[in-house]
RNA sequence: GCCCCCGUAGCUCAGUGGACAGAGCGGCGGACUUCUAAUCCGUUGGCCGCAGGUUCGAGUCCUGCCGGGGGCGCCA
């Protein structure tokens, strides 16, 4: 990448001056190069002769002079200059800039990828719920987040996998497989209560409906505890994960891994991670009840794994969970997306990968904050139990998989946001996805319309893009340049809202170009030139084509 | 009480310690005989919550306060 390029010629430069004699030998602090803000300071900056005013004891500005003396030359750098108060900028040369969509256009799909990754296995787990019921909207922004993430990882050079962890075990899915036998007994004729916290929605009672349409009174045959132990099974295979994955679907998210909880039970694996645990006194029994001293591994106090009644809780599960993905599996790296909500599990987590005897560092929980409901303005109250909540799958009806995905992906994920339904109906016509789209669509009607004045792809394969040379041609190279760096940025920080603003960028610096710039023409006089724009407009196509599929957004061929 | 996140334009939000703080929406005024006007151009609009501190330089880092959200269970 031409940053890090710029920046090794820049550490060059200034052990070069100071074996010359220009500067005084010190400690350089690590050279930076970024972008600035002003298109007039360039497209690189650097301000290492700031940095390094009170090592070398020289002015900034002469520390600059020494550096841009000695710099390498290199064909990508146009223009170097020195601004107040010790700035160095650099503009990128007008005829690389235009040589760049032949790069771009051989990249192909493959455009924006970088390697920060270098391979290295990771695993991004979302989307995990108790599979007791149809996902909400809430949870959409965990889904939207994790798969794009994942995305963005595998185009930074790491090897991907995205799973979802089935919580099949625990007292949670037994209430669930008690609401469903009582509401199953009510569709039968026969008399039964939801029991006490029960799961209340409608959508139990419809599957229940739907169970006992297709296996009459099989399970009211059965034994209580046995049926209850079938109808949970049956609600989370069929029913509950059923509509987990349409709506995912739906959201273009496709899974590599369904893992299920109670599995870790019946392989040995959680017996297995428990005796290590003792083995490493890592736990006590207190008050009938196995504790694990979080808090002398860094936790912010002692956690029960296993409870007096000798049911083990969700935290025991988590931690045979990750012994398997970094013990059984060896992922390298594992990030787990997790609501607000469960921020509190953060250093019990770490606490557990200390206990393991696994660097901490290896286990990132990506907090993202909560997406609060609204309807008309008002706080809509979301409940699974209670019944009350807005189905993810109603949104997509309303608004869009399209649109639900770039909405709830632009916000930086420690910003809490507000899904206002009535707004979101209303106004997803505004959304600006379709900006973004608009402009991917009419790429492809300026290549259509080319194409039927007799400019097909062979025709201008030998298109010279040095002829490229308007300003608004290059602010397009330029802007399009910036992929690698968005993705690399989005994978350093894990902040996928980087994507649609640069994808918005991107569109609006394409509005620009096609304003300014005919690029079919019918005089002969022009016809280099729009071989040359054609390129261009098919690199901008390639560019806008990848940023969508990032964020898993599709780019329409018309709108 | 303690812990985590947030507070930037009327609204929704960007802003990797740098150079005059940006975008979209909204408001106002313009541009379709031309490859898609779901577009473009102009304009309006800011004690970056408040108070200190660190730094050559703070919206960005630190401390305190105020306001909003989330958490602190033998629930998940």
């Amino acid at each position: 990448m031409i940053k890090d390029e710029l920046t090794t010629l820049i550490e060059k430069a200034i052990k070069k001056a100071q074996r010359k004699g220009d500067l005084p030998k010190y400690e350089s602090p690590p050279v930076t190069v970024e972008r600035p803000k002003q298109a007039a300071y360039g497209d690189y900056s650097t301000n290492i002769a700031l940095q390094s005013a009170r090592l070398a004891r020289k002015s900034p500005m002469d520390i600059a002079a020494a550096i841009v003396k000695r710099l390498p030359k290199a064909d990508f750098i146009g223009l170097v200059d020195i601004a107040h108060p010790g700035f160095i900028n650099f503009t990128l040369d007008a005829g690389w800039l235009a040589r760049q969509v032949e790069a771009i256009r051989a990249a192909g799909e493959r455009w924006g990828n970088v390697d920060i990754g270098q391979g290295r296995r990771v695993q991004v787990e979302y989307g995990s719920a108790n599979p007791t019921g149809p996902l909400h909207v809430g949870f959409g922004r965990n889904v939207v987040i994790g798969d794009t993430l994942a995305n963005v990882l595998a185009a930074a050079g790491y090897q991907v996998q995205r799973e979802y962890y089935v919580n099949d075990a625990g007292t949670q899915i037994q209430l669930f497989g008690r609401s469903l036998y009582a509401r199953y007994a009510q569709a039968l004729g026969r008399e039964a209560e939801l029991p006490e916290n029960g799961y209340r929605g409608q959508y139990i009672v419809d599957w229940a409906q739907e169970i006992a349409a297709m296996a009459g009174d099989k399970y009211l045959r059965m034994d209580y505890e046995e049926a209850v132990q079938a109808l949970a099974d049956l609600g989370i295979r069929e029913k509950a994960l059923g509509s987990v994955r349409a709506d995912c679907e739906r959201l273009g998210i496709i899974y590599d891994h369904w893992f299920s909880e109670r599995s870790l039970y019946t392989d040995g694996t959680f017996d297995h991670v428990m005796s290590l645990l003792r083995q490493g006194d890592h736990l006590e029994l207190r008050e009938g009840a196995v504790w694990f001293k979080a808090a002398e591994l860094g936790g912010d106090k002692d956690e029960v794994l296993i409870r007096s009644t000798g049911e083990p809780g969700y935290f025991a599960s988590d931690i045979a969970y990750h012994y398997d993905k970094f013990i059984t599996r060896g992922f390298d790296w594992v990030i787990d997306v997790w609501g607000a909500d469960h921020q509190g599990h953060v250093p019990r987590m770490k606490a557990m990968m200390r206990a393991l005897g696994l660097d901490p560092e290896r286990l990132t929980l990506l907090i993202y904050q909560l997406v609060t409901l609204k309807e008309a303005g008002e706080d809509v109250r979301l409940s699974k139990r209670a019944g009350t909540m807005v189905r993810l799958s109603e949104v997509l009806d309303d608004v869009g998989p399209d649109a639900v995905r770039f909405f709830l992906l632009a916000n930086a994920i420690d910003s809490q946001m507000d899904f206002d339904l009535t707004l979101a109906r209303e106004q997803s016509q505004e959304n600006p996805v379709y900006y973004v789209q608009y402009a991917h669509a009419r790429i492809a009607s300026i290549l259509r319309h080319a194409a039927e004045q007799g400019w097909t792809a062979e025709r201008y394969a030998d298109g010279d893009v040095s002829l490229l040379n308007h300003p608004s041609e290059l602010t397009l190279i330029r802007k399009m340049l910036e992929l690698p760096e968005i993705v690399e940025m989005a994978a350093r920080n894990l902040a996928p809202h980087h994507l649609p603003h640069y994808a918005q960028d991107l569109a609006a610096t394409f509005h620009a170009f096609y304003r300014d710039c005919r690029v079919v023409s019918s005089d002969p006089a022009d016809e280099e030139l729009t071989k040359a724009r054609l390129k261009l407009v098919e690199a901008s196509k390639i560019t806008l084509a990848r940023v969508l599929g990032l964020m898993g957004v599709s780019a329409p061929e018309r709108m």
